[in-house]
RNA sequence: UUAGUCAGACAAAUGGCCGCGCCGUUUCAGACGAAAGGGAAAUGGUGAGGAAAGUCCGGGCUUCACAGGGCAGGAUGCCGGAUAACGUCCGGUAGGGGCAACCCUCAAGCUAGUGCAACAGAAAUAAACCGCCAUGAAUAUGGUAAGGGUGGAAAGGUAAGGUAAGAGCUUACCGCCUGGCUGGUAACAGACAGGGCAUAUGUAAACCUCAUCCGAAGCAAGACCGAAACGAAAACGAUAAAUUGGCCCGAUUUGUUUUCAGGUGGGUCGCUGGAGCUUGCUGGCAACAGUAAGUCGAGAUAGAUGGCCAUUCAACGACAGAACCCGGCUUAUCGGCUGGCUAAACAU
RNA sequence: GGCUCCAUGGUCAAGUGGUUAAGACACCGCCCUUUCACGGCGGUAACACGGGUUCAAAUCCCGUUGGAGUCA
């Protein structure tokens, strides 16, 4: 009875993300990834093997000071967090921010997103 | 009321839903991991500034070095005080700005030495270009430093006397220097006497001199637990052992276990209760110190404060995000609020 | 997060506090050549920004901005 319990909390902890850490992680999905361009964000995404999908989020320091870098990588990890149950499992995805994006409100960050999300044909089928 | 000046506090608010870090309690599991460690849910609490910034100073703390002292190098620079310490702060002196409240000042020493001072100008630390005066006759010689001109700076300034013309040559006032006296802890101020200014200009954010201070590096400091890699020793083992393989033959390799050492990936500590905050009293002009009561307010590790909706406003809210901690400085900044003081106008 | 350093035409760069800030490549104009190239002559173009010291600052001092390196 316990296992069977446990392993339902282990889905339970699938709602916390899992983020991309090492620069060695960031640096295969660069090389190794695809990439699609907005006019507000990158994303590039590649297969993994671990059955979850990991986030990495990367804001220039081009693009504004603290406040506004933290204030970025919040609306992106907001994004990914309320539509994650809609996408693909096993990727690594790497999201990048363009100068163009501190201007913006989180409206126009999950639309971005979910755009890019559409052009790598990641979401999942049975929920379209 | 307007204008100004100084000081202080604030840094949009409220509610609902979803979500995040840390801590406590309860319940569940004892998985995962070599170990250290560590999981899930519910609920409660708590969760970024006045500059958290720049990293410009100072201190705590940690490691390394060190008998003691000096050199070199660096920093500071009116005087006194505060402080753990400071390049900070407080009070005063001097100079400057403002009608005033008040504000500003890298404020030792070029009369210890050395260096530099372009161009212009006759000449730049040095004396005579034009001048003025005398002799003499147009030239020249001598005296002089008033006036002109150059320059940032040309042998104290103004006035009067004096003189051939002039000159601190003489006198008065001011400035400078020297001497003691008075007041003050001192910086300094005041009055007095003398010098007769040949101590000759500026520059020490030029070298330098004098006085005081400083060992170096920084939490990515440092301490601990410890897979791996590189090693050491002991035991076992060449008729052996391991890998490949269903088994044998064959092929390949030299090892296996234990202990020690080592310290990578990883983890734990350092990590937040402190030169703490609030209120009152006492001492002090003040900075600040002492004391009593009350109180505990982030601690992440790729880095937690966000999103949506509704309402209100000065109406879309500036500058901006802790990363070991503290005291300052500097820089950025929407604004409105409170209090003291000053000036002007009006009213009483 | 800590520490160290740099900033001079479009680019690379020299420059003891004192002339109009040296030079090279590039760009523009003229000459040469049938034309281009090479070559010759001439020109445009800069001290990151703000204060201060000084008679005078690219240079000395302070602050700001931007950039680079390094420490696991």
């Amino acid at each position: 009875m316990w296992p069977f319990l446990f392993s339902i909390n282990k889905e339970e902890n699938m709602k916390n993300y899992h983020s991309l850490r090492k620069t060695r992680d960031f640096q295969i999905v660069y090389n190794q990834g695809k990439s699609k361009v907005n006019k507000y964000l990158v994303l590039y995404s590649k297969k993994n093997d671990l059955g979850y999908n990991r986030l990495g989020i990367s804001v220039s320091k081009k693009v504004g000071n603290s406040v506004v870098r933290h204030h970025i990588t919040r609306l992106i990890r907001e994004s990914y967090r309320l539509n994650q149950d809609t996408l693909k499992q096993s990727y690594d995805m790497v999201v990048i921010a363009r100068n163009s994006a501190k201007d913006t409100n989180y409206h126009i960050i999950e639309s971005a997103f979910l755009h890019l999300i559409n052009l790598h044909h990641l979401k999942r089928v049975d929920h379209i």
